[in-house]
DNA sequence: TAAGTACTGGTTTTT
DNA sequence: CCAGTACTTA
């Protein structure tokens, strides 16, 4: 059958596999895409499976459509089949089924952005500091919660009600369901959790999603959290009701998770590496296949990424190789500064395109998006056509939101945050004072913020802005009206237009304000190809859409334009030529990952992930001294480096000369500027703050670099306390308990 | 209410 | 460095 020719022996097994559930361990570049759509190519063609019973799941909608095209190719069209992302999936699921949850299915998708505006806004009306309770914070603390599948309830029921803090994140989370709830919308987290809690309250509706998919096939598995596992159980669970029609009870969905845990990075939006390792327990009868055949770099590249890996302790035993030769060395460009570090690359972009290599087969991979600017400006100057990919991203200027604004309010008129976001946008002199006076007869009437929009002649107020009100209302009110009929493009021009906000922009001697005009062009632009290639959808399916959307999607392969992104949007992706800039202590390791347990190992996966994206040649690039945020700091090379093997690296750059280790580890004072700033310096490590940690005899420690251990003799009290401990990897170590990176097991 | 000025603090990764 | 904000003034 030609669906397995071509595949190595353990692949094969994955296509033909059959059973309740199957773990695809694929190291990278192991041909994991091509395993999972052979094998839902092979059921569609088996006749195993209708297209309609095939879930997949993916991580950004751009490997959905490429697994789409790809199934295409081997069997035709697979329509009906959902390949979607986690968070389009359940999109999906709760708009017809939002009447149950107290929602319509118009409802608004929030991003960051609008969590925390709503946030601010309820820290200040709550009476708190906003200097102490930040809208990040609390909306990480929710967040988090919500991907442990808490509800507003479960999460103060866990807290300490004596510790006002605590009891203000609570009260927070409460006010900030109860809010999001009557302006009708979902955040991010919601999709998953509130489609969990919806199957588990409504089990007639989980047996109609379980009866509908009998296979179920997730990529990226090692980045799902807590909540995404429990979907994951409902979709496979048994059915507990027979089929209204049939009267069958039938055989839990099949399920196939692929995953490498190497490949983990997304710790910090909750993934738990525990889905994957402990798969085996959960689902019984569950069959492992490991993939370590990799196709896609040279065998240098590959000995790079395992000597980096291999000093995570704590991961299963796993090897990639390959048949392709060795390749070209790794070549490590150590720069001056970061303008050099840029020029370098830049140059080599450049001779690689003189010896034909088209620009889009190369990519510029960062720790963080602030690396972006310097390596830019050198790509324009050098006239190198480039795309950054995600960062500050389009939909998030101004006066796109401001547009997107107008569309939601439309859409959603239930939308409080939206409404009040463009209420005086353009000016319409209707300020501060008036909002709240609005909003205050909303509260009072128990009305939306609409509504009340409509009543305001009860309040009073001078005939000129009512009468600004009453227009603001009556805009609304008609494009409203057209919401069913008209096309969103033209829905979307006539706002702009009916709205002034275009014209006064137009009017505007602000340069800047030419520019904006030219984006809302651009975004009309969008809506039409949207609209196009979407005839039916509805306003509310294109904001969700554009809200959903990954800075991955933006990619375009045929675009001729080099990428840059930073390592994380990079993932899953690959490039016949790769760049990794900012290999130095502080950036890559993230200064940030010193504290946190467990932060350099994923550090050094996110490095990992980096290497194995390069196909043939691989760069590493740093810089000794580093301007960001307007500061020039000195700074010491990665300690990823030195896990490479000296032979696979072709070293070139500025000379390091013997004596500026001393130069390089001097923390240099700023006066000059109106204050003092802090001067963070690189070669500093932060040590951790394990405070209240008491460690005995016999307690299992794991530490950050040597890995588990176990407590042999303590000596000392509280913050002196200091502990011997034999390591399984390293031997008997004396560690200070206060600021070691260990953590108790 | 709007516009202009002075000051503050933050600086990871993203669906 | 930059964005967001608090404060001042017309």
């Amino acid at each position: 059958m030609e669906l397995l020719e071509g595949l190595n022996p353990q692949q094969r097994a994955a296509v033909e596999f059959r059973g309740p559930a199957l773990l695809i361990v694929a190291g990278a570049g192991s041909g994991k895409t091509r395993v999972l759509t052979h094998r839902i190519a092979h059921l569609l063609a088996n006749r195993e499976a209708w297209p309609s019973q095939i879930l997949a799941i993916t991580f950004t909608n751009k490997a959905a459509n490429e697994m789409r095209e790809r199934i295409r190719h081997l069997v035709g069209d697979p329509e009906g089949m959902w390949i979607r992302t986690f968070h389009s999936a359940c999109l999906q699921i709760l708009r017809r089924e939002a009447e149950r949850l107290g929602h319509n299915s118009n409802f608004t998708v929030y991003d960051t952005g609008d969590t925390r505006a709503l946030l601010k806004r309820l820290i200040r009306s709550g009476g708190y500091d906003i200097d102490k309770l930040k809208p990040q914070a609390v909306a990480a603390v929710i967040s988090k919660a919500k991907n442990e599948l808490q509800t507003a309830d479960d999460f103060e029921g866990n807290q300490d009600s004596k510790n006002p803090k605590a009891t203000a994140y609570a009260e927070l989370f409460r006010a900030y369901e109860s809010e999001k709830s009557r302006n009708n919308a979902f955040d991010f987290d919601d999709l998953i959790a509130e489609t969990v809690h919806l199957f588990r309250a409504f089990p007639e509706v989980a047996d109609q999603y379980r009866r509908k998919f009998r296979h179920i096939l997730v990529d990226e598995y090692q980045d799902t959290n807590h909540a995404q596992y429990a979907l994951i159980r409902e979709f496979t669970k048994p059915v507990t009701t027979p089929d209204p029609k049939t009267g069958e009870m039938v055989n839990p969905a099949s399920l196939t998770v692929v995953g490498d845990s190497d490949q983990s990075i997304y710790a910090f939006r909750g993934a738990d590496i525990r889905n994957i390792s402990e798969f085996g327990k959960d689902f019984t009868g569950a069959e492992t296949i490991l993939l370590e055949q990799n196709y896609r770099s040279t065998q240098n590249i590959l000995s790079a990424a395992n000597a980096v890996i291999s000093k995570n302790f704590d991961r299963p035993e796993k090897n990639l190789w390959t048949e392709s030769g060795s390749g070209e060395k790794i070549i490590q460009f150590t720069a001056v500064d970061e303008r050099h570090e840029a020029g370098f690359i830049v140059d080599q972009i450049t001779e690689h395109h003189a010896n034909g290599v088209n620009y889009s087969e190369m990519a510029i991979l960062y720790r963080t998006n602030a690396l972006t600017p310097s390596i830019e400006a050198e790509l324009k100057s050098q006239r190198v056509p480039y795309a950054v990919i995600g960062g500050l991203k389009f939909y998030e200027r101004k006066e796109i939101k401001d547009a997107l604004a107008y569309l939601t309010a439309i859409s959603n008129p239930r939308n409080d945050e939206a409404i009040r976001r463009i209420l005086n946008e353009p000016g319409r002199g209707i300020g501060e004072k008036t909002e709240l006076k609005i909003a205050e007869l909303a509260r009072k009437n128990n009305l939306s913020f609409r509504d009340a929009l409509a009543n305001s002649s009860e309040l009073g107020l001078g005939p000129k802005l009512t009468e600004a009100i009453k227009s603001f209302s009556d805009l609304l009110d008609s494009i409203e009206a057209q919401v069913e009929t008209a096309k969103i493009s033209d829905i979307l021009i006539e706002v702009l237009v009916r709205s002034g906000y275009r014209y006064q922009l137009e009017m505007s001697r602000d340069p800047q304000d030419e520019a904006r005009v030219e984006n809302l062009d651009a975004l009309v632009g969008q809506v039409v190809e949207y609209q196009l290639r979407n005839t039916d959808a509805k306003l509310a399916d294109y904001l969700a859409e554009i809200t959903l959307a990954a800075a991955a999607d933006e990619i375009d392969d045929g675009s001729g334009q080099v990428s840059l992104m930073t390592l994380h949007t990079a993932k899953g992706l690959e490039y016949p030529v790769v760049f990794i800039a900012g290999l130095e202590q502080g950036t890559l390791p993230h200064m940030r990952s010193f504290e946190e347990v467990g932060g350099l190992a994923e550090e050094r996966r996110l490095f990992y992930v980096g290497i194995t994206r390069a196909m043939k040649v691989l760069y590493l690039t740093l810089a000794l001294q580093r301007t960001l945020f307007g500061q020039m700091n000195s700074t010491m090379p990665s300690n990823f480096l030195m896990d490479i093997p000296a032979d696979l690296m072709d070293q070139r750059g500025a000379e390091r000369q013997s004596n500026n280790e001393v130069k390089r580890y001097q923390p240099r004072s700023i006066t000059d500027g109106p204050r003092e700033k802090k001067v963070w310096n690189n070669s500093i490590t932060t040590v951790r703050n394990n405070e209240g940690l008491v460690l005995a005899v016999g307690d299992r420690v794991k530490h950050d670099d040597f890995g588990a251990g176990v407590v042999v003799a303590t000596t000392g009290e509280g913050a002196r306390q200091t502990a011997e401990i034999r390591f399984e990897s390293v031997g008997t170590k004396r560690l200070m308990v206060r600021v070691a990176p260990i953590e108790r097991l």
